[in-house]
RNA sequence: GCGGGAAUAGCUCAGCGGUAGAGCAUAACGUUGCCAACGUUAGGGUCGCCGGUUCAAUCCCGGUUUCCCGCUCCA
């Protein structure tokens, strides 16, 4: 009876280029509740984001699928969820504090960025070269006195004093000295001295490293195993922008494999694939993933990968395959003085395990769902909507639930079926406006299935189930709805594609 | 960090040296009842912040903060 009203839609993508499309998301993100800038009243905070009520469940629904993949779906992984502090000493163990903490100069004319010690070494060099061998061993004697002390002023006066120049603009133009650290300190305890300093972590995998035995011992596990975590990590990014795509506070979702030396490479083609299989079920196509390989391996590994996604602003990296050999394990163990080892039964001896991680940004997963998701359809009547295609399993919100006008009891029928499927799903209930201003909005939430109860309802106990992606409805009656809910819903659709 | 651009209502934006506007959104009432209906009404802005010029600054000038773009950096 009501085919008459409904026309087929066309779906054509009205042409968005890139710029328009990263800002139409992040505006829409903030129209209807996914994503806040911090601190919005007083102007933000550089790129950190808030979720809003719709992007922190999804936030979350991720969370979710990637924990059950990883966790349940593995007789051999377990999740943990270790602490944001941790002991300082951690951080000397894994590189970060040394690697990262060099002050650096930059000069103004060349744009070009120089850490300072080996600027003046540059001098140093040189000096010796003209035979001024004096000259360089008390420029040397200064320059380390002065890098022990972190006198920043003390080494800019000095970088001025032997008049040192730029190799490529020849200027003696110099910004000040600044020290980029990697990491986030915090006082610890409440006087707050110098020495008491602990760091906010930069990564999560530490944790996992650092419970390697706890793990092991009280779970019982045989190589290979895996430990998986979920958590925040901090990061003092010297560029931080494009929206929630580089944060310095953000959220990592990591799995440490832990296997016998000299398989390493059989598990890192494994997780690859894995992973790979990861996004896919989702629904991401596959041209808009790619793995990328590292040419230049960061200290810790012996084989890297990142699986790139086509982001509004190109191919970004997503998530990071790293086969991270046994430097971590045995940092830890030399630092902590602990044994960090397995006891192989086959093998009939004790090695340090080589780690297998598989490192995905959650921030970073949450924007390549939403830009795929955002959709400005140009329908065959000539209108236009505005759509947020989620994959239905992890939408934020599942139904709504709508009384096609306010009155005739309808509302109290819809509040009796949103009360039956409010246990298992979340749900939207609302009577105000016109039916179609309502899909509308459902849509440009994301809600993938609006159950609109009218005058029929009331007759024959039937309702109609109306398509986000192809606005088409169906008619089924109260009974079935919720095994038809169950079926379209369950996460276990996307699970077993993996 | 450097260079360029921007900042006005919840969103998108217009405007002007003389006490602030539109569309959409929000709320109320009436009408309607399956794809962003209509009418009436209401709420919402010290025009990012600080200073200067001026009789008068949202507008001109300087600074500052935040955002966007490019470069630079990036485990």
């Amino acid at each position: 009876m009501f085919q008459a009203f409904f026309k087929t839609n066309s779906l054509i993508f009205a042409p968005m280029n890139q710029e328009d499309h990263l800002k139409k998301i992040i505006a829409h993100s903030k129209e209807y509740g996914y994503i806040f800038p911090s601190s919005d009243i007083y102007d933000g905070l550089s790129a950190v984001y808030d979720y809003g009520q719709h992007g922190a469940v999804l936030k979350n629904n991720i969370k979710d699928f990637w924990w059950k993949s990883m966790v349940d779906m593995n007789t051999n992984i377990v999740g943990i969820d270790s602490a944001i502090f941790m002991h300082p000493k951690i951080w000397k163990a894994s590189g970060h504090v040394d690697q990262f903490n060099d002050p650096m100069i930059d000069n103004k004319d060349s744009k070009k960025r120089y850490r300072v010690d080996t600027l003046i070494e540059e001098k140093i060099e040189q000096y010796k070269r003209k035979g001024k061998d004096e000259k360089a061993a008390k420029l040397q004697e200064s320059m380390d006195a002065l890098l022990k002390e972190d006198d920043f002023v003390g080494l800019k006066e000095l970088i001025e004093e032997h008049g040192i120049v730029d190799v490529f603009s020849g200027s003696k133009n110099w910004t000040d000295i600044k020290q980029f650290n990697l990491m986030f300190s915090t006082n610890w305890g409440s006087t707050g001295t110098d020495d008491e300093l602990v760091y906010l972590r930069p990564e999560t995998a530490q944790g996992i490293f650092v419970n390697y035995n706890n793990v092991m011992k009280s779970g019982r596990m045989k190589i290979p195993f895996g430990i998986a975590q979920i958590g925040k990590a901090f990061r003092n990014e010297i560029v931080a922008r494009q929206f929630i795509f580089r944060m310095r506070e953000f959220e990592q979702m990591e799995m440490q494999y832990f296997v016998r030396p000299g398989e390493e490479m059989k598990w890192y083609d494994h997780w690859k694939e894995k992973r790979m299989k990861w996004h896919l079920a989702l629904g991401t196509p596959r041209e808009k993933l790619k793995f990328h390989d590292h040419v230049k391996l960061a200290h810790y590994a012996n084989a890297a990968v990142d699986i790139e996604f086509e982001f509004p602003m190109g191919f970004r990296e997503l998530e990071g395959i790293h086969s991270r050999t046994d430097f971590d394990l045995t940092q830890h163990q030399e630092f902590s003085g602990k044994k960090l080892q397995y006891f192989d039964p086959e093998l009939e001896k004790n090695y340090v395990p080589y780690v297998v991680e598989t490192s995905i940004g959650l921030d970073r997963m949450f924007l390549s769902i939403i830009s795929q998701a955002y959709q400005e359809e140009k329908l065959e009547d000539g209108s236009e909507r505005v759509v947020m295609k989620i994959p239905v399993e992890i939408a934020p919100v599942k139904v709504a639930v709508l009384p096609l006008i306010r009155k005739d009891g309808l509302p109290e029928k819809a509040l009796e079926i949103f009360d039956k499927l409010k246990y298992d799903y979340s749900c939207h209930y609302e009577e105000k406006d016109s039916i179609g201003k309502r899909y509308r909005r459902q849509d440009a939430i994301g809600t993938p299935y609006c159950i609109t109860i009218d005058h029929d309802t009331m007759e024959d106990n039937t309702v109609t189930i109306r398509h986000r992606d192809s606005m088409k409805q169906d008619r089924v009656s109260v009974e079935a709805l919720e095994k038809e809910m169950a079926d379209k819903l369950d996460l276990k659709n996307l699970l077993t594609k993996i």
